[in-house]
DNA sequence: GCAGACGCTTGACCTGCATCAAGGCGGTTC
DNA sequence: GAACCGCCTTGATGCAGGTCAAGCGTCTGC
């Protein structure tokens, strides 16, 4: 996806100006005016990341804020004795790394890189004066960690209540619906920028059983299963699939 | 409990100094100064709750903050066409309601008082006065909004990656913990002041598998079960039963 | 006192999902 | 192109825990 992404250039240098960047209404920084946010991107440093790049990792010292240009990373989550879980997928235009700083700890897990990405990293010293001029900047962080905690709880509902099938339904809904604001509700198409084990340990679950999960939504004609590419011939009737099962 | 408790007084009227409370240094006033905290402790109301009261309920709009001087209650959270989930525990000298509060939302699930309680109610416009002005009150909330998330995701990694056993002795080891900086290691015991269905949620579970579970604890020595109230002969045992069984 | 309600426990049963194991299909390296 | 490797899929099996149902103690209201 990204690698060909009119928006960003292919040849080096990599720059990009903060100013014109299309997650310039999305990304926290919406919050900063033009000359706050020419401050940050006088300091940023961009690069590009290959699929199965680390961008932060667990237990290390924050050093900044990652901003997703393009692209997809996977946010793990790592517990004390416990493996690793995938808590959340963070795509274009989301901050990384932003609970660390704001809390003054070291990472609580790692993220990597999905799919070939294009990532800026500001400095933790550029941030931190901004946040402390900056109120609204604060806000912004601040909501990001309710969405957060909300998207947490919500996965915690969904374990606690739904069968596998109905939370693989509920994944690719989601997906489905942030891929295509353009589209009406018909055929359409989301990609799986993951593998099986990411999606399974994003759902709590076992690779195989989600192939299998994936298996009979595509024999009940829900979903056209190539890989890491499904189509979905109807969205209202997958979505049923997303409620508790009726039995 | 907390209807014994010698800190609250018993007869009405109900007042409390917010000055003189005991959660003084934990709470998030904690942030604020003497002439500050004067200013909430003037505009909050106190009073006495049942177990089983409703502090705020779902889709309720905000109406100030809710600070727990004594006792313990549980916070829910609703997802649309899901059952609710128990997210957690609420603990004297916590907060209740701030997220609603912070990111201007209707609430998101619902508190229910668990034990006989005593909470005092901040209203909305001070504690927005409050927060335009003070900084490091703005700080606090945040960090109680990273803990939140902290915990959930938390939940999520133990849910994932634990069998039900080792589930309920992390919450009893968790119970013993912040009941017990008293004790040493040795025996001593936890109250559980909820039902096992609650207990069952918060660890998304059954009560029927949740009874086995204790009483496969109990058949195994780790815990002497006198219904709501538990003696743990040994917490290093109980903590080896934490991590993932070996097989 | 009794009746009803509620919460807890126990038993019996069954199923959804994890586990283990094997085979297929790209993709990469030499 | 052969050998390897990681990923996905499929099958077979077993078990943890969910579900249903009954019995029992405790509390409450009348």
């Amino acid at each position: 996806m990204a690698h060909d992404d009119p928006h960003i250039p292919r040849g080096q240098p990599l720059t990009l100006d903060c100013l014109t960047c299309r997650t310039r209404r999305t990304a926290e920084w919406a919050a900063l005016s033009d000359e706050d946010l020419a401050e940050v991107n006088a300091t940023k440093t961009t690069r590009r990341y290959q699929r199965g790049e680390i961008v932060y990792a667990h237990g290390q010292p924050c050093n900044g804020l990652y901003c997703i240009a393009s692209g997809t990373t996977a946010v793990r989550r790592a517990e004390p004795a416990l493996p690793t879980v995938l808590v959340r997928l963070a795509f274009a235009g989301e901050t990384l790394g932003y609970r660390a700083l704001l809390e003054g700890t070291v990472c609580a897990g790692d993220a990597k890189v999905l799919e070939p990405s294009v990532i800026c990293h500001v400095e933790l010293v550029p941030v931190q004066r901004l946040l402390r001029r900056h109120r609204p900047l604060v806000m912004r962080f601040q909501s990001h960690l309710a969405a957060d905690l909300d998207a947490a709880e919500a996965g915690l509902a969904q374990v606690a209540w739904l069968p596998v099938r109905s939370r693989v339904a509920r994944l690719i809904v989601g997906l489905a619906e942030r891929s295509t604001e353009i589209n009406g509700e018909e055929a359409l198409e989301v990609s799986l920028p993951m593998t099986r084990r990411d999606m399974a340990e994003l759902l709590c679950t076992r690779p195989e059983t989600l192939t299998r999960a994936l298996q009979s939504m595509e024999d009940d004609g829900l979903l056209r299963n190539a890989g890491h590419r499904l189509a979905i011939p109807s969205l209202p009737r997958l979505r049923e699939e997303t409620v508790p099962p009726p039995a």
